[in-house]
DNA sequence: TAAATTTAGTTTGATTATCAATGTAAATGG
DNA sequence: CCATTTACATTGATAATCAAACTAAATTTA
């Protein structure tokens, strides 16, 4: 089998992988799993417009909005005007949603603590080079 | 600790990205995500039964019951008695099926061309091989 | 500047996905 | 055998999602 193609199909089982990671992760929290994924991206990237979030999530801006809404009632998010456009919305993590950002991405981090602990030190440095190059390649 | 950090995050926004492309990549057709994906498990990993299959999607049987339902009658999948299990059935792609699946795989195989573009040769062993380590250690 | 157009977000109504619970048939273990 | 478990299907209810229509603000055009 070629390179490439060994390099594809691992990058799609790590994948696989990671998805079901999340997925079990996420099952017993009282999140669903795209609430937890908007936490995360908003953790990630800090306060953002409804349409840049949508966009992100891969979800309209109508199924945004009532997924927003149920998040500020839970209080992890609120809402918050645009400083210059005033038809925008700032959508930002509250401290308690900071909180909740911040168990997961410990999951996160203790995963990939755990997956790469068989890497080596060298490794370790060349993953992390190939990552940012693949990540700003996309 | 600070670089297994950044090793984390950068796993984050690879996956992140990963999920979008897929996302984007399904839009237009006329399969949904979660299809698209049961699809691609078959392919990976060949015939299955449902409650395996269920368990690598991340749904019920019932929720997957449906779905093989839709795909059966689009003739991409097909249900075949389990050799010594009576109560089992095997989900199997059929060769319109495989066609779909290799045209996907497809898209998949030149996008890892596309985000490896930019490394070298050594970079793409080290990374081969982490991958395959981290995936074993999941 | 005034009107027309575009953009951002919300609301609405319908569709689809999903689950938990139940049902059915086959396998397994006293 | 009979009871229990297992695999899948079915059902009824709930949740997620979308497209389209709507409101308000920004931008473009004439």
């Amino acid at each position: 089998m070629k390179e490439l193609e060994k390099l594809n199909h691992s990058i799609i089982e790590f994948y696989d992988k990671l998805s079901s990671w999340e997925q079990s992760v996420v099952k017993d929290k009282h999140l669903s799993l795209a609430q937890t994924h908007t936490i995360e991206v908003l953790g990630n990237h800090g306060a953002m417009r409804m349409k840049e979030l949508a966009s992100r999530l891969g979800i309209t801006t109508g199924t945004l909005t009532v997924q927003i809404d149920k998040l500020v009632h839970a209080e992890f998010i609120q809402r918050r005007p645009h400083h210059s456009d005033r038809r925008s919305i700032l959508v930002d993590l509250t401290d308690e949603g900071q909180k909740l950002y911040h168990e997961h991405d410990d999951l996160h981090l203790r995963l990939t603590q755990d997956i790469t602990s068989n890497l080596d030190e060298n490794e370790c440095v060349i993953l992390l080079k190939c990552l940012s190059k693949m990540n700003t390649q996309f």
